[in-house]
DNA sequence: TCAATAATAGACCGATCAGTCTATTTTTAT
DNA sequence: ATAAAAATAGACTGATCGGTCTATTATTGA
């Protein structure tokens, strides 16, 4: 007979819960759902996971380990320069869009529909965006970038931005959109570096010096 | 004696509505908890608005108001130039930030907990969004930018990026920085043709293994 | 003044939720 | 081969959900 599921009880659960909570939200996801999406006995969920949140806290690692995966595994074995390694994570962004169960990153999506005040969502989504932010930053400073700490910042915006915009218009071209607009955010700030609170950003000083 | 609450008893609803909508969830927060924070009857939740749906739909009209205020009223106020207007509207989007109930754009969150294949949510969260855009669209082509759909859609992307970044991190100087990167857009647009003749840092297409 | 309207409190309903538990079958390791 | 471990189906619980309904009190307008 066929039995070519080698994926585990946990792992099983994992993709299900992963992609329930992000295709129909976390509190509408109710436990019979997942278990008959992962095709798993009702008990095995609390013997591995022990609850539904323990099971959302999972699902963080997972959605945590791609982004890991990409700064740590993927873009550092790209032979170009570090500004087409930030670049590249645009491009990375656009396969995850494309992916037919994209909808949306389950850090934001949970911090959507939580209790702003609640400790435990906020800290966890929290820790793992600032390791995420770490490492972008880490690639801005190498770049060479002045004010690093706010191209960083203007970045991560963009990255974010282009999540919700892919997952609000189901479209995956939100990346290439993102990866323009930080095209534009590393070109001023390599040409310009006095633009911090500048009210005059129509200074036809822009020498535009290009590398 | 005091009677000061000369607040209908729709607006009641509609504002704790809005408040709890934002600050703790759509599907977290019980009709109850509406009626406490409102001071309101059951009964009368259900005559002015028929369904949880309902007051939702109606939450959706206030905010999108918000918006459509801002760029019919506020923003065309302003005598500076449209290239200000357009920064402008980020020190609007700043001051709402700064409310102390700011808790996220109820349009993104909405979509992001709910059924991202349902009709209903997208299609009324999709259709204010693109009245929103399309009043963003017209100012980018008042002010005659080249290439003012991509444009338009960068800044989108920034501005739905400062609403999450603000959401996530309960800081406003995301709108700030939404600010810078949006000064950095508009600046390599204005000189956008000989942008296409530099060195451009674009990378081709690198042979990436999606996760 | 007085009838119509609006708002109130709160009991109530069926459905669904997360989580527990038991009894049985399947898989695994030795 | 066999015993331990893992997974199964599904009944069950107490709580909460959105929504209905009734009976009572305030408010309003002519």
């Amino acid at each position: 007979m066929a039995k070519e599921n080698r994926k585990s009880t946990q792992e099983k659960l994992l993709l299900a819960a992963r992609r329930l909570f992000c295709r129909a939200g976390i509190h509408a996801t109710g436990i019979t759902r997942i278990l008959e999406e992962a095709g798993v006995a009702r008990g095995s969920l609390y013997k591995h996971y022990g609850s539904k949140e323990n099971l959302l806290k999972a699902v963080f690692d997972t959605e945590a380990n791609m982004w890991f995966h990409w700064f740590d595994l993927d873009l550092p074995n790209l032979e170009c320069s570090v500004r087409e390694r930030i670049l590249a994570l645009f491009d990375l962004l656009e396969k995850w869009f494309e992916k037919e169960d994209f909808f949306g990153c389950v850090f934001i999506n949970a911090v959507a529909e939580h209790e702003k005040d609640s400790r435990w969502v906020k800290d966890v989504a929290g820790a793992y965006r600032d390791q995420i932010i770490d490492r972008l930053k880490a690639l801005v400073v190498e770049s060479g970038a002045r004010d690093s700490e706010v191209v960083t910042q203007k970045l991560g915006l963009i990255i974010e931005g282009a999540i919700v915009t892919a997952m609000v218009t189901q479209n995956s071209k939100a990346a290439h959109i993102a990866r323009l607009a930080a095209e534009d955010v590393l070109r001023c700030t390599e040409c310009s570096p006095s633009l911090s609170e500048s009210p005059a950003p129509f200074a036809t000083d822009s020498a535009m010096e290009p590398v």
